[in-house]
DNA sequence: GTATAATAGTTTCATTGCTCAACTATTCGC
DNA sequence: GCGAATAGTTGAGCAATGAAACTATTATAC
């Protein structure tokens, strides 16, 4: 009998979890990314990876596991609205790397603070013993889905 | 100094994890559910809770963390393909129990098993011990994004 | 008892999210 | 150099979502 673990509970537990508490999340940011800052949950995600340093639109794809083409087109939006630059890459001219502005800066830090809050607020309910947990698992998590 | 571990790492590790996760998940999801099954993720989604045992618009909508309205259109589709029926409870009419055909089954079995078999080849390449910390981790998580 | 509020569900409408496939431009392998 | 691979963009089209208005039914207040 192989693999005991890794059945039925386990991949329940995942449906039960990780799609729900993703779906409020996403909601969540909706409210305040599209209400307050007229901007997507998708470009939202976009500014937060450009901030956090990587920034070409395949990285930005591969992290967040989506198209090219859905991170190329909130990448826009976001040029056009003044808050992402495109620039080029001498050494490879097919590269595009991306950078905020000082804009995209200020837009960053105030609807992050926000999501933070949100996020914090859920979080606080838990003991340092299940954060704990709840880090190394979403850890492994991320390490499971990793791609090759 | 309140919250020392609820702040940025864990946050981050939430951004990095369950998003990228649940949008290759649902990715996958699609391409059997759509290519073999002919049913969207959402359809999915609503006919593994029937078959669980939860069975209203409002409960399913509640566990996916979803509107009532998704949840409804999605219904409609499965009703029309004959993969589940609505019935009336006569103690309050307002009720409309739902359930899965014969037919329903059989498609769930199937789309059920694939779905299972893609989760399981991700979480083999974990050790037991990582398996077991997941598994928490994951209950935490539910329990961190539990309603009130 | 009747008016009012609350609940279950549906429908409509508008927007966002996402992928496929085709396309340009550039660089790599040999 | 030529073909394959890579970075990115664009267009078409469907899937997903949510807000708001609506019907029907039941619970609550008085």
């Amino acid at each position: 009998m192989p693999e005991p673990t890794s059945s039925p509970v386990l991949i329940d537990k995942f449906w039960e979890s990780v799609p729900p508490a993703w779906r409020q999340t996403r909601s969540q940011i909706r409210r305040i990314a599209v209400v307050k800052f007229q901007m997507t949950e998708e470009q939202f995600q976009v500014l937060r990876r450009i901030r956090k340093g990587s920034a070409s639109v395949s990285a930005l794809a591969e992290a967040s596991q989506t198209s090219r083409s859905a991170v190329s087109k909130a990448v826009d939006a976001l040029v056009r609205r003044g808050l992402v630059t495109r620039s080029q890459d001498p050494a490879d001219r097919r590269n595009v790397p991306l950078a905020l502005t000082g804009e995209g800066q200020r837009v960053m830090d105030g609807i992050f603070n926000e999501a933070e809050a949100w996020l914090s607020a859920h979080f606080e309910r838990l003991s340092p013993k299940e954060l704990e947990i709840l880090l190394q698992g979403m850890e492994i998590l991320r390490k499971a889905f990793l791609n090759p």
